[in-house]
DNA sequence: ACTGGTTATATCGTTTCGATATATATCGAC
DNA sequence: GTCGATATATATCGAAACGATATAACCAGT
C-alpha cells in the first residue's frame, strides 16, 4: 500500500489539502498504523491528479499561501476499493529503542534505564490520547483501529513497566570484546 | 538508525556476509523490529567499508559464487556504541491491514471476515515462532526484545480474535457515497 | 522586539525498497 | 530422470519515500 493509495483513502473521507492530509497522518487517527511526511505526499497527489484519481480546485486566501483542494473522482474511488480488497502485507513493527535494548551490553545502566523510562512515557501518552478522543461519532472500522492500538500500545507500557528493573538488574555493561563468534 | 548502524550491530555478535545479515532480518530475532533488503545491505556495507568500520575478506568457495566476510572495526564498534547511546527514535507501527480494516464499508462482509482471519494466523505463527526458539543461551538484551515481541504480537492476536465477530457484524458495506464531508 | 508555532506549498539530495540478473547445487515431486 | 523450487551468494537499477530545507505571512507569548 503506497502513500498514494493512503491519501486516496483520506479522500473519501471529504476533500483536503496535502497539508490537511499530513496533519492526519501526524496527528490523526492514521498516525498510530501509517505515515507520510510533506516528501511523499505532495509528489504523491501530483501523480494521482495525472491519473484522474482526485481533482484539485485551488482557492486563494488573503495572506497566507493558496490552498490546493483535492477532491476524490468515482475512478479513484473504484482504485482505492480495487486496492484495499488485495490482501494486504505483512504488519511491521520498526523500533530503534528495541534495537538499542537488543545490545543492551553497550550501554551503561542508568542510559538504559533512561531510554525505557522514556519509552514507557511515550507509549503511555500515545494510549492517553487514543482513549481520550471521542469516538461516539466514528463507525465500526475507526472504533476497531483505535481499540486495536490501545491493546497494544498498552501491551507494550505494561511490559515496559513490568521488566524494567529486571533488565537493568541484569545488564551486562561494559561489553566484553570478542565474546561472541 | 539507519541500515549502515543496524548492520554494524549485527557484526558486533560475529562476522557475517551480506547474505546473512539479510538472513538474521528476514528469520533472525531482529525480525520483528527491524527490516532491510539487499538493496539497502549491499550499499550500506560498501559504505561502512569506504569509511574504515568494517573489513573485508574474500572467501573462495566451490561452485558458490565467492563469500565477503565482513568484520568489524575498533572504530566501527565505537560509531556503533555512540549511535546505541543517543535517544532512539520513535516506535512505528505499520499496517496495511489497519488501514483496510479502518475503511471496512468499501469491503464485503466475507472480504473482511477472511482478512481478519488472515492476519490472526499470521500473528499466531509470529508468535509461535518467538516462543518456540531456545532462549537458553540468550543475554540480558535478546531475552528482553523477544519478550516484548511477544506481549505485543500475543495482544495483537487476542484483540483480532476478540473482535473479529463483532467487527463483521457492525460492519457498512456497501459504502453510502458522499456520506461524509 | 523577538521567538516560536501555524498555515500552506514545494523541491532536492540521500536513502531505501523491490524487482531482477547471474550462476550453481541440491532436493523433492511427478 | 528431469522439472521446478529452494538455497547460497553477489550486485544493480529505477522508483518510491524520507528528511531537511526554503518561502512567506500571520499570531501568540516573553
Amino acid at each position: 500500500m503506497d502513500v498514494r493509495m493512503v491519501c486516496l483513502g483520506v479522500l473519501t473521507l471529504g476533500d483536503a489539502t496535502g497539508y490537511e492530509i499530513r496533519k492526519m497522518f501526524e496527528e490523526g487517527p492514521f498516525q498510530y498504523f501509517t505515515d507520510a511526511g510533506f516528501g511523499s505526499i505532495y509528489p504523491a497527489l501530483k501523480k494521482l491528479h495525472g491519473e484522474g484519481y482526485v481533482t484539485v480546485r485551488e482557492q486563494a486566501q488573503d495572506s497566507r499561501p493558496d490552498k490546493k483542494v483535492y477532491t476524490i473522482t468515482p475512478a479513484g474511488r473504484a482504485a482505492f476499493t480495487a486496492a484495499i480488497a488485495k490482501a494486504p502485507g505483512a504488519d511491521k513493527f520498526r523500533s530503534d529503542f528495541l534495537l538499542a535494548m537488543f545490545f543492551e551490553h553497550f550501554m551503561p545502566p542508568d542510559l538504559i534505564a533512561e531510554a525505557v523510562d522514556e519509552r514507557i512515557k511515550w507509549y503511555r501518552e500515545k494510549l492517553e490520547l487514543m482513549q481520550s478522543c471521542d469516538r461516539s461519532g466514528w463507525g465500526a472500522g475507526p472504533t476497531f483501529v483505535n481499540l486495536f492500538g490501545q491493546a497494544v500500545y498498552g501491551a507494550a507500557a505494561n511490559f515496559l513497566e513490568e521488566n524494567r528493573d529486571g533488565l537493568i538488574k541484569s545488564a551486562g555493561y561494559p561489553p566484553k570484546p570478542e565474546a561472541a563468534e
